[in-house]
Order: C-alpha cells, then sequence, then structure tokens
DNA sequence: AGTAGCGCCTGCATGC
DNA sequence: TGCATGCAGGCGCTAC
C-alpha cells in the first residue's frame, strides 16, 4: 500500500494489538520477498516480546526485548492483517504469519513480494543499507523551508521526481508527491533548484498538511487493500489531482482541467491552470 | 555525481 | 469469452 500515511496508519492499528505480547510461533511460505528473509529469523523473533512499533519513512520498525528490531516495508503491494486464532485462515499471498502468546495472529500479505523484512541490530539502526540515506522525517521539525531549499539546491531536475528521492525527503511517495504540488500551487515541472523562499515556505507547508490530513483519515484506499483491522482509508475520496486526469480543477475555472503525463516513468498529475 | 531506465512480481482493467 | 497489453501507492542497480 503505502506511502507515509498509509504505513503510518498501519502502525497506529498494530501498535496497541501487538505491544506487550510474546511471538510463539512463524509460519513462512517464501525463502524471499524482495530479499531473501534474514538467517535464522525465525530463531530470532521466536519467543521475543514486541515492546514498541515505530515508523522511519516508509519502514515500520518492531522493537524487540532483544537488540532486535523488525524492519519491515511493504513495497508496492505488502499489508498487513489482524485475525483471532479461531478465524485463522491463510489467503493466498499470505508469506509470513506470526502467531502470539494471545489470542492475536497477524499475516503479512504481499501479491507483488516487492517488500522486505530484515533483523538490525538497534545500536546499528541508523547504519542499515535502507535506512541510512534517507531523509528528514516530513512531519519532524527538522523537515522546514531552509532544509527543503538546501536539499533542492544542487537537483537538476524537476521538483516533481524530487520529491519521490527518499534522501532528499522521506516517506513521500507518488500520490502526496503531486498532491502536494497542486496545494503549494507549484508545477510539477519546475525546476528543483528554482523552488526558494516563499514557495519553499508553501511547499513545505503543503507536504505537513496533505500528510497530517491523510492520516486522519485513515491513509488512501487503492484497489481494495484493507488495513491491519479490515477497514479501509478514505483519503482517495480527498484526492484533489491524483487518478483525476480529464477531470475539473476544483480551483480554478479552467478548460484543460487536470493533465496525465510522465515524469521519470511515473505519472504525474497537476493542473496547469492553477499550478505554475 | 546526479539522474533516467530497467527490473523485480502479480492482479486488474481495458480493448480487440 | 479469451487473450494480449498496459498499468499500478517502491526502490535498488546499472548505464550514461
Amino acid at each position: 500500500m503505502p506511502e507515509l500515511p498509509e504505513v503510518e496508519t498501519i502502525r497506529r492499528i498494530l501498535e496497541p494489538a501487538l505491544t506487550g505480547k510474546r511471538i510463539t510461533g512463524i509460519t513462512m511460505n517464501k525463502q524471499k520477498l524482495r530479499f531473501p528473509f534474514p538467517e535464522n529469523f525465525k530463531k530470532r523473533l521466536t519467543g521475543r516480546t514486541i515492546h514498541c512499533i515505530q515508523r522511519r519513512a516508509k519502514y515500520l520498525l518492531f522493537y524487540l526485548d532483544t537488540k532486535d528490531i523488525l524492519v519491515a516495508h511493504l513495497g508496492m503491494s505488502g499489508s498487513f492483517r489482524l485475525m483471532s486464532k479461531q478465524d485463522l485462515r491463510v489467503n493466498a499471498h499470505d508469506h509470513v504469519t506470526f502467531m502470539t502468546n494471545t489470542d492475536t495472529i497477524v499475516h503479512y500479505n504481499d501479491p507483488r513480494r516487492f517488500g522486505f523484512m530484515d533483523l538490525v541490530d538497534s545500536r546499528k539502526l541508523n547504519c542499515h543499507p535502507m535506512l541510512r540515506s534517507l531523509g528528514p522525517e516530513p512531519l519532524s521539525e527538522y523537515f522546514n523551508a531552509e532544509i527543503l531549499i538546501n536539499n533542492l539546491a544542487k537537483r537538476k531536475g524537476a521538483i516533481k521526481p524530487a520529491l519521490l528521492d527518499q534522501k532528499l525527503i522521506a516517506g513521500i511517495g507518488n500520490i502526496y508527491a503531486c498532491e502536494a504540488l497542486f496545494r503549494a500551487r507549484l508545477s510539477p515541472r519546475r525546476s528543483a533548484y528554482n523552488i526558494r523562499g516563499k514557495r519553499a515556505e508553501y511547499l513545505v507547508e503543503a507536504i505537513k498538511n496533505v500528510l497530517i490530513e491523510a492520516i486522519e483519515a485513515g491513509g488512501a484506499t487503492l484497489r481494495n487493500h484493507q488495513d491491519p483491522d479490515g477497514k479501509i482509508g478514505y483519503f482517495q475520496n480527498k484526492f484533489s489531482v491524483y487518478g483525476r486526469d480529464g477531470k475539473s480543477c476544483e480551483n480554478c475555472n479552467c478548460n484543460h482541467g487536470i493533465r496525465k503525463i510522465i515524469q521519470s516513468g511515473r505519472p504525474t498529475f497537476f493542473c496547469s491552470t492553477h499550478q505554475k
């Protein structure tokens, strides 16, 4: 599923359901997802208690009572599903199942297997290859106009692909890049280094606001994905541009409406009248 | 050194 | 109906 708001939504559902619970068994029916599972995956997790669940960018971090952290990334199609033991049913693409010392079990489902799981020593979390070059968390105080301007200064290309670069800002994906640029009234084709001063301030505000609103809505649900508790988010109903090509722009009376273009091989949706 | 393109996978919508 | 094609919320690797 997952951009930052969707991963945060999942975290908020899993945390109360799993905190303090002990993993009593693990079932896996694939050797690897995107990458092989780490050595002794089952052994290192079985018997461990989950202390808390945090998030960094689009990664879920399960802190255990050992020094290990279970790092999980959902790729394009990963999801978690909470169930009780009496309803235990394995669906297609349930690749990992966690049993606990309570009635709670968790399935990790991922049809495309672009996600992955790893175990990392908590003291070395920031050295993990997938985490060490991540840029600032957009909802933290460390993400502000000054930082954004700095990070964009050396970028030659357009702003929209730059927003997808996790080294510059962590957690934004294709939907929220499009939505944030619409809110900031900035063209996705504008040069990244050209965003300074007020424009950078508007963009920072737009990014923070769209992410916060999406989290409050329980994330966006596309293609029948479900949250761990079986519910769906509804932010997809509040998209201003994503997937709305050919429709009219809510903020102007232009004739062209919302357009779809391809940037760096990925679709971008915008209104060329509203966004400059 | 920064950036575009490709590949990894499956499921779904579309069009013939 | 059946099949081929294109497309999808991510990201690392490669080649320029």
